[in-house]
RNA sequence: GGGCGCUUAGCUCAGUUGGUUAGAGCGCUUCGUUUACACCGAAGAAGUCAGGGGUUCGAGUCCCUUAGCGCCCA
């Protein structure tokens, strides 16, 4: 059978789907253990992780990417270590977004609004928006390689989970732990609806400051002719228009400036209403003019005065941020149009003082940016006490973990702090608050749609207007994709679950969420480690936007440089819970690094196509008589970075994993030990073990990195497997699976002891061919000139000896001669010469210049290299004869102590022998 | 006001029980097309690990402190 030719460069274009559908239509995505299977064994370890969901109208940007790696790669490595492995992906309604998105669209295509439309036709039409689009950044994150169950998706307002916050809703109403009412919330005014505390954003901006006049009624004691005095308390603001819903002026009990205004009465400018001065603790009398106007309606701190003190609280603005009934002739104009006007009549009226410029916090919408107007209104809460309480345990008593363990603080930080949940919202596209109300006005709270009144038994039911925030579903979202509120076999075997993992941006919005509704509706932790990862910056780590001009978008950068690329770029040199710089460059570079597994798997391939057929070798497994001291460090260092890349992994340190990987790879088996190889496979008996080394180790390699780089590594391991399975060393691949994905990971294994002096011989060998062409270098000798050496190896004669062919073959000697001798000996007589530290003394070399050189310029080029050379080691011999003769000798470790006697021996021989060449 | 993070080579960043001469990618210099790879190879230059103090035989790593930048909460 002819072997197939294997491309000169990797097509991750003509791989990737390919790949991607091998795997989804195998089932290799699905749980191997799942309990809806006759066989299921409930003793296997399920590990599981929920999605964070995007947006269902979204597009792929470079933070899915981001959180798709990441969980992509803990999906696979526990797939590879043998867990029931389940990712459930699915989508978000994500009201507003969505709603908003589909507005502009009918506004753009068919000039309606939303209102014109009705809330029925308008819904539906979302729903085909849905249809319409919902597929698409699911299938963005299938391009990531994402390896999730998509015959488990979900999508938040499926019937299930539908059924779900029904459940959760009830619940927590017959708990009592759901309330209506009206309150101070976050208004906004752009999307006429509330928002909780968390969807506002406050930032440093500009504004003024308005000082102003409150005029003193006359309490008739002055005798005055007006019923105004002169008397006034100056009262400084930030928003004028709120006067109109001034309900009293509040100053520091202890202000001697005002208390004799305290119980008097004020006159509310041009509306002329009378209010109350009254003394709170929480006027600071150095703020402004000292002197507090208190507009219950829209301010918090005074909304929560007015509660102290029990005064009217007015509203004066409607919903779309007009000034309302109570702002008199101001009625109908917006806020900041009634700011300027009452302000101007004001100072018509001479109540004006003076305004000047301020610097200060305005609260704004995450979504849009428009100002947010707090407002009194009726709304649904949650009461978050006891929820908070449970979720805050979770974590303190360490049922919950999470990573990076700073977040932590900052967790208990909000959770210690939180304030009651506004779940309503005055939107159309979500889940419909489950409350009907009877022409009497009762309440009907039920799981299934009522019929009739609960209280009264009235069969004239409307369902309440409003719809759940988004995040009370996406709250349930780890269990309620697993058949919650019903007890399913998903749900029994895969929950509670394993990772979340997510930016710590939604650790308050989401994470606490899911926390506190897990432990409330499941009596469980929804999970029991949280990973958070931080945002994508990029390349100088400012915020992408599309103002900017500097977003990265991940399709874009999967068409030029691949899916790896991407992902190990996200994943390398990303540390947990901080921000990652991205840029082009770095992908290009993994771009590289996919191109040479592929050249490095052609390689490997070729040499195991390169094998006669011949009777099966014996004692598979152990190291063997027949390994060569290349074979033997490349298998060394090859268990010492699984077992690195095991710790990693244990310590959540994906990104240091990966940076292993690719240096092991690119570094010691590419540069190095497949140079070596080279070398031994042209020695017939060195063959076939060659073959095998080189074979063991990458496919090692390609399992280690499957998780990072999915395609690649399944692409490459496909053609090693069918290489291997062809030729005379079919047994090394007898037991592999059928693919990657499901393969083995490595597992680590304990030293055996010979492996240490192993690694410093083979690095004594790098070191001796580094140093001679280095010469090469600095000599300009051609690299094709095949040069003459003398060594001068005193107890490393032997290794030498036995590794002449290789250095040969690596640094371009020749065999021939190659020669050494005593380092008493005279030294040879135009041979330019080097000298080359081991662990506890020194080679000397000298290599023969193959022609005559210009010895004026090469001798002090030369000279120049050892006298530095001689510089270091003296330098290093006077600081480790400090070291030793220090305290160190006695409390350091007796084996570090050791090593650093041996590296001043080193030195001390190697100046030695420096010298001795400069004479 | 409270809390957290960052400051390491020209640029972007790794560096987790404190222990070799502090690493990588990109960029830079010189050389090179030897049957895996020019999306490559070889050799090389480049850092007082922000400043100060402390603990320790030993600190980029732990503690205190100062400064600059950034984020979160109020």
């Amino acid at each position: 059978m002819t072997k197939q030719e294997l491309s000169k460069a990797y097509d991750f274009k003509s791989t990737e789907q390919r790949i991607y559908a091998m795997w989804e239509t195998g089932g290799y995505f699905k749980p191997h253990n799942d309990p809806n299977k006759p066989d299921f064994d409930p003793n296997v370890k399920p590990f599981t992780i929920s999605i964070p969901p995007p947006n269902v109208t979204g597009e792929l940007h470079i933070g899915h990417a981001m959180f798709v790696s990441i969980e992509d790669l803990m999906i696979r490595y526990h797939r590879m270590k043998g867990f029931s492995t389940l990712w459930v992906p699915g989508s978000d309604h994500a009201g507003i977004a969505t709603q908003l998105m589909v507005e502009r669209d009918l506004l753009k295509t068919e000039e309606i609004t939303r209102e014109e439309l009705g809330r029925e036709k308008f819904i539906e039409r979302t729903w085909e928006w849905k249809k319409k689009y919902g597929g698409m950044i699911t299938n963005q994150i299938r391009r990531l390689g994402a390896s999730c169950d998509w015959d488990r998706e979900r999508f938040t307002l499926d019937e299930g989970l539908s059924r779900a916050v029904r459940e959760a809703f009830v619940r927590l109403y017959e708990k009592g732990l759901i309330y209506r009412g009206p309150r101070l919330i976050n208004w906004s005014p752009g999307l006429k609806t509330a928002v909780s505390d968390l969807e506002v954003e406050y930032s440093e901006e500009n504004a003024n400051l308005y000082y102003f006049k409150y005029m003193i009624k006359d309490d008739g004691k002055g005798g005055s002719r007006s019923a105004l005095t002169e008397e006034f308390i100056p009262v400084a603001t930030i928003r004028p228009e709120t006067i109109l819903g001034d309900t009293a002026v509040a100053v520091h009990p202890e202000d001697e400036r005002y208390k004799k205004f305290i119980g008097r009465t004020a006159i509310v400018p041009i509306l002329g209403r009378e209010i109350p001065v009254i003394a709170d603790e929480y006027v600071s009398m150095e703020f402004g003019t000292g002197a507090l106007k208190i507009t219950p309606g829209h301010d918090a701190n005074d909304y929560a005065i007015a509660h102290r003190h029990n005064l009217p609280i007015i509203s004066m603005l409607d919903q779309s941020a007009k000034v309302n009934e109570n702002g008199g002739k101001y009625q109908g104009q917006d806020r900041f149009e009634a700011r300027k006007n009452l302000w101007a009549e004001m100072k018509a009226a001479g109540l004006v003082i003076k305004e000047e410029p301020y610097l200060t916090t305005i609260p704004r919408s995450q979504r849009g940016g428009e100002i947010i107007e707090p407002m009194i209104s009726e709304q649904w809460f949650v009461k978050i006490e006891s929820l908070g309480k449970a979720g805050l345990d979770a974590v303190k008593d360490g049922r919950i973990k999470i990573v990076p363990e700073r977040f932590e603080k900052v967790y208990f930080n909000w959770m210690e702090n939180l304030k009651d949940w506004c779940i309503s919202r005055q939107l159309w596209w979500g889940h419909r608050i489950p409350v009907w109300y009877c022409p009497e006005n009762h309440m009907t709270v039920t799981r299934e749609d009522p019929t009739q009144c609960a209280t009264c038994g009235s069969q004239e039911l409307t369902q309440d207007d409003d719809v759940l925030d988004t995040w009370f579903s996406s709250g349930l979202w780890p269990f309620s994709t697993l058949g919650w509120p019903d007890e399913t076999p998903d749900y029994k075997y895969f929950y509670p679950t394993s990772y979340m993992e997510t930016g710590y941006d939604i650790l308050f919005f989401w994470v606490a969420r899911m926390i506190m509704s897990g432990l409330e509706y499941t009596g469980e932790i929804p999970f029991h480690t949280i990973y958070l990862h931080g945002l994508v910056r990029d390349e100088h780590g400012h915020k992408m936007s599309k103002t900017k001009g500097n977003v990265i978008d991940p399709l874009i950068v999967m068409d030029d440089f691949g899916a790896d690329a991407l992902r190990f770029t996200l994943l390398v040199g990303s540390t947990p819970g901080n921000d990652t710089n991205v840029g082009l460059k770095k992908v290009e570079a993994n771009r590289n690094f996919a191109n040479k597994i592929w050249n490095v798997g052609k390689f490997v391939i070729n040499a195991i196509d390169s094998l006669t057929p011949s009777p099966l070798p014996e004692g598979e497994g152990q190291r063997g008589e027949g390994w060569s001291l290349a074979d033997s460090w490349i298998w060394a260092k090859l268990q010492r970075l699984i077992r690195d890349v095991e710790r990693q992994f244990q310590n959540f340190q994906y990104g240091q994993a990966g940076q292993q990987i690719y240096d092991f790879i690119w570094s010691d088996f590419a540069d190095w030990y497949v140079e070596a190889a080279k070398s031994q496979m042209q020695n017939e008996e060195q063959r076939l073990q060659t073959v095998k080394t080189l074979t063991r180790v990458f496919d090692i390699c390609l399992r280690l990195l499957h998780p990072f780089t999915p395609f690649i590594t399944e692409e490459v391991w496909g053609h090693l497997r069918g290489a291997i399975l062809e030729s005379p060393i079919s047994n090394l691949a007898k037991d592999w699976s059928p693919m990657l994905i499901t393969a083995k990971f490595p597992e680590p294994r304990e030293p055996e002891g010979w492996e240490e002096s192993k690694i410093a011989d083979f690095e004594l060998i790098q070191e001796i061919v580094r140093s001679i062409r280095n010469l090469r270098a600095e000599k300009n000798i051609s690299p094709k000139e095949r040069l003459a050496v003398i060594f001068s190896a005193g107890e490393k004669t032997e290794l030498l000896k036995d590794q002449l062919q290789m250095m040969a073959s690596l640094s371009n000697l020749d065999l021939s001669l190659l020669s050494f001798q005593e380092s008493s000996q005279e030294k040879p007589a135009d041979y330019e010469p080097r000298v080359v530290r081991t662990a506890t003394g020194s080679v000397e070399i000298y290599v023969k210049p193959p022609t005559i050189l210009d010895m004026s310029v090469n001798i002090s080029a030369g000279k120049f290299r050892l006298e530095a050379e001689l510089n270091i080691a003296v330098s290093q011999i006077e600081r480790l004869e400090n070291l030793l003769g220090s305290d160190f000798a006695n409390k350091a470790p007796a084996a570090l102590v050791q090593k650093e006697r041996d590296k001043l021996n080193g030195y001390k021989e190697t100046a030695e022998k420096i010298k001795s060449q400069l004479m």
